[in-house]
DNA sequence: TATATACCCGACTAAAATAGTCAAGTATTG
DNA sequence: CAATACTTGACTATTTTAGTCGGGTATATA
């Protein structure tokens, strides 16, 4: 089970912009350096956040992303499922009427990847893009 | 985020065998086509469980695969562990000095990440063999 | 003791997912 | 008009996954 980078460097670059300016737009190449994420990398994740209204842009000279809510309104749910991330624990379509052994009955197992499924989401409902900038004081 | 196929597998296996015998020893065949997985597949994950002291077994005709422990003492964090399966939230070697950025600092999202896994880890730590019958009596 | 069963083991591979890059734009500011 | 910075789709190298393959060895039973 690995968490891909794409859903790790969005949450950055968004905890970056809720440390760094709430009023003037931030650029990407700002971000880009501060976090050492490719630029290129954070321009193709941005176009989703903004696609997703979680954050809005500003072209030109002195241009960059803004946020669109309070970072204590922004739950990490949200943002991946802005980038179509989903956590994915069972072996079967949730909405096929199959199991993951292609028979019409579940396996054994169906209800406990449900369940972990279930865990795990909580845990992103649960957490705000704040939380993580309080407990960071002391970090870039 | 997604679980892999031989996480799964193995659970389901386990599983399997704990509800049908104790004491006579299970052939990975029988396994393959109860819960339709790959023998070869199954093999594999086998060999691995046996080296961690879940399951032991006999060879030859009326061979097979027997539980070592009871299933309400096996927990599925040691199935992961036994198949070297890990749950990798962090963008950062945990054992390194330096962060995900390649800085001496860990980054403002490390302690996030951090949380999550032992979020995940807990479901494992938590969940036993066992718990997964009870649940399942109506399933093969 | 031959034969079938079933575990054992390392190496290999096709396919999918990941982690980006690249090219070619458009809009805005100074 | 030059520089900055967002926009978009396509493309690609690398890694991971999900297995397969070939050739074993051990054991029970006929
Ligand atoms: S995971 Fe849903 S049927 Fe196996
Ligand atoms: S995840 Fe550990 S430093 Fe970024």
């Amino acid at each position: 089970m690995k968490l891909n980078t794409k859903s790790r460097y969005a949450v950055m670059a968004l905890a970056d912009m809720s440390k760094f300016s709430r009023k003037k737009p931030i650029s990407l190449r700002d971000i880009s350096l501060r976090q050492s994420i490719s630029l290129l990398y954070l321009e193709q994740i941005f176009l989703k956040l903004k696609k997703n209204n979680l954050v809005k842009s500003t072209r030109g000279t002195n241009g960059g992303y803004v946020l669109i809510k309070d970072p204590n309104e922004i739950k990490l749910s949200e943002i991946f499922l802005a980038l179509d991330e989903k956590v994915k624990t069972l072996g079967c379509n949730k909405e096929s009427k199959k199991g993951c052994n292609g028979k019409f009955t579940k396996c054994i197992t169906h209800n406990l990847w449900d369940e972990l499924e279930s865990h795990i989401n909580t845990f992103f409902e649960n957490k705000k893009l704040s939380d993580l900038i309080k407990i960071n004081q002391n970090r870039i």
